[in-house]
DNA sequence: GCCGTTTTCGGCCCGACTGTTTTCAGTCG
């Protein structure tokens, strides 16, 4: 495979690979334009390790992955694109992929040696790539050599000793191979942020206790506030004295299920559950959760999943550059690098150095020339930049911007907006809810219980949420320092209406409109799913839009829905039309891509928690990482509002 | 397959680690 940065390879934990959905897109019944972005990103994104397997040109295929991600990023309509002529413009699209996708979304046909490399590539080779230490050339010389089409065929090659008289291969090669295959049946998904923060923070704080350690500090993905991590990427500076003491006590720690590497300067461990010192716990999920990601048996498979780390030692002249080397999504250092040359300097792991003092030098030979730097920020000040924040480090426009902005931090939220109560299905009563809010600093306290069509949910009666209304102006009356507002979380219903009558609705401070049946949504097409979000938001009543599209992360994808148009109609509404940042850790939906697109176009935010017990309140963390990893600052959000604004706003 | 203020060909980031080798290929990030 070729060479990857941090961000998810072809060969690990693709979505694609793992739902067996390994086939060109179908067309749309009608078009153009016959294929959405995310289609013709898929597209791109497979011919590109199908062209891996066949041992194409590593630049062609680089061509294929940088042209899918350019794509899935974009926020302009495809068809639109492609109808102005605009397609050809972008940088990464000429004129082989341009004709391609042209013709794919005007005539709903992929180019025909596209439909071809489908065809002759068995689907079993694609599967193996997932194998760790496997790659797609040696895939290729095991089917061509052995006719190893599959997993399981491999694993019959390995146990004949057929693979170990292989050229280039031994008997080493065909144990680890056997060993990939078992490794591949235990749980290797990618981790959610919560997850991947919870192993990296504990082996971080572990490391920084070892005796020589200067400093142990978390980097790659987890750092960038990713929603979800493929490996912890950690960094430590050491004396190089002590760098082999170190590295032992490393591996001496606890919570290692396996070393698969470890040399002068780099380690790379995969960890288990054992690494903290109380039991890995998930905390209370709410049953809508918990069905999208397997139910009953979950709990039991992420308290004995893995999550594997890279750790990289390097003494504390060099530390900086590492942090920032390992930090940086590809993208963001690609551009990082790139800047570098431009001003006669070579930017890698070890250091920023002058081209012509280092000659032919190389790694750590080179990097004795290399400009000082203590923190991240030197780096970016001989760049003549200022520092970016490792939140904002994904080639998203950082690069580009006069002026970064100032973003949101946990210390300016003053409340959230929905959360449940044991009303409906809540595990924790209001009074409950609002002291664990007070705990928090916060001045006000937003319940939103489920409307009365959800009844898996124990939805409230319009009576009941009368009642509730009650209770909770007889709490504000009697205290001035904390405010409860009173909203519901009204299921979407058939044809984009809301639950309650338009009286109950009105009475309320705010609505949160959700759509909760995901099957029939899922079943829809995007402009249909699309439409019907507009117009529930069309309601006068509808304040906020609910964990916009459904998603549970590694559960289930959302469900087709074109969020730019859905927020470019809120932002032309009249009224205060809120897009929710739901915060739970299983969700982060808005997506943070998205929610830079919602603060161009003036829709304001609301992060929320979505809590169903007390300790959910706290997943608020998870939204404000969100938040700024999408650019968004305290004015951006409604969080930040005191009671008296946010009634105000939301009365508008 | 893309790109170009070294522009239509030749470069496209590159270093660490492993296992196979005796100078390197493959994998990984």
């Amino acid at each position: 495979m070729i060479i990857e940065g941090s961000t998810p390879s072809s060969t690990r934990g693709n979505d694609l690979v793992k739902s067996g959905a390994w086939s060109l897109p179908r067309p749309r019944p009608i078009g153009p334009p016959y294929f959405s972005r995310s289609q013709i990103s898929a597209a791109l994104h497979q011919v590109g390790v199908l062209l891996e397997l066949k041992g194409a040109n590593p630049f062609r295929i680089r061509s294929y992955q940088n042209a899918s991600r350019l794509i899935s990023g974009l926020s302009d309509d495809i068809g639109e694109l492609v109808a102005s002529g605009r397609l050809m413009d972008l940088k990464g699209i000429g004129k082989g992929l341009g004709s391609a996708i042209i013709q794919a979304v005007e005539e709903g046909r992929w180019a025909g040696d596209w439909l071809a490399l489908h065809d002759e590539t068995p689907a079993g080779l694609i599967e193996m790539l997932a194998i760790p230490g496997l790659g797609p050339k040696r895939i290729k010389m095991l089917y061509e050599e052995l006719g190893v089409d599959s997993v399981a065929a491999l694993k019959s090659s390995c146990e004949a000793g057929d693979v170990a008289p292989l050229k280039g291969l031994g008997e080493k090669s065909q144990q680890r191979m056997s060993d990939g295959i078992e490794l591949l049946s235990r749980f290797r998904a990618r981790r959610r942020l919560n997850v991947g923060l919870a192993y990296g923070e504990a082996f971080e704080s572990r490391i920084s206790q070892i005796d020589g350690v200067i400093k142990a500090q978390l980097a790659g993905s987890t750092r960038r506030r990713k929603e979800t991590i493929g490996d912890l990427d950690l960094v430590v500076s050491a004396l190089p004295v002590n760098h082999e003491k170190v590295s032992k006590a490393i591996l001496s720690l606890p919570g290692i299920a396996d070393v698969k590497g470890a040399g002068d300067s780099k380690i790379s461990l995969i960890l288990e559950a054992s690494l903290f010192d109380e039991e890995f716990s998930l905390g209370n999920i709410d049953d809508n959760v918990l069905d999208a990601i397997g139910g009953a048996d979950y709990q039991q498979l992420e308290a004995s999943g893995t999550i594997d780390a890279q750790i990289r030692l390097v003494p504390p002249e060099v530390f900086a550059f590492t942090l920032a080397y390992f930090t940086g999504s590809k993208e963001h250092n690609v551009r990082l690098r790139q800047r570098a040359i431009d001003r006669g300097l070579k930017l890698n792991e070890f250091g920023l150095i002058p081209v012509d003092l280092a000659g032919e030098l190389r790694g750590m030979e080179a990097a004795q020339f290399s400009l000082p730097a203590q923190t991240e920020a030197d780096i970016y000040r001989h760049l003549e930049m200022d520092y970016v924040v490792p939140e904002l480090r994904e080639d998203m426009g950082e690069m580009e911007v006069q002026q970064l902005p100032e973003l949101l931090e946990l210390k300016d939220v003053k409340g959230s907006l929905h959360n449940h109560t044991t009303l409906s299905d809540g595990e924790a009563t209001l009074e409950e809810m609002v002291d664990a809010a007070r705990k928090l600093g916060w001045e006000w306290l937003g319940i939103a219980d489920h409307s009365q069509s959800l009844k898996i949910a124990h939805g409230l009666e319009a009576e009941d949420l009368l009642k509730q209304g009650k209770v909770i102006k007889s709490y504000n009356d009697k205290f001035s320092d904390f405010t409860i507002i009173h909203g519901t979380e009204s299921d979407v219903l058939e044809g984009g209406k809301l639950d309650y009558s338009d009286d109950v609705l009105s009475s309320l401070d705010y609505v949160v409109a959700s759509v909760h049946a995901i099957p029939k949504w899922k079943n829809r097409d995007e402009s249909t799913n699309t439409e019907e979000l507009i117009r529930v938001m069309e309601h006068p009543s509808a304040t906020v839009l609910g964990h916009p599209t459904g998603r549970i992360l590694q559960g289930r994808d959302g469900y087709e829905v074109d969020m730019n148009a859905v927020l470019q109609a809120m932002s032309e509404m009249k009224g205060s039309k809120i897009v929710e940042l739901n915060a739970s850790p299983y969700r982060l939906d808005l997506d943070w891509r998205l929610c830079k697109r919602a603060k161009e176009l003036g829709v304001p935010v609301s992060i929320n928690p979505d809590a169903h017990d007390l300790r959910g309140l706290t997943d608020i963390r998870y939204g404000v990482d969100i938040a700024r990893k999408g650019w968004l600052g305290a004015e951006d959000v409604l969080n930040s509002l005191s009671a008296g604004d946010l009634l105000q706003q939301l009365a508008n």
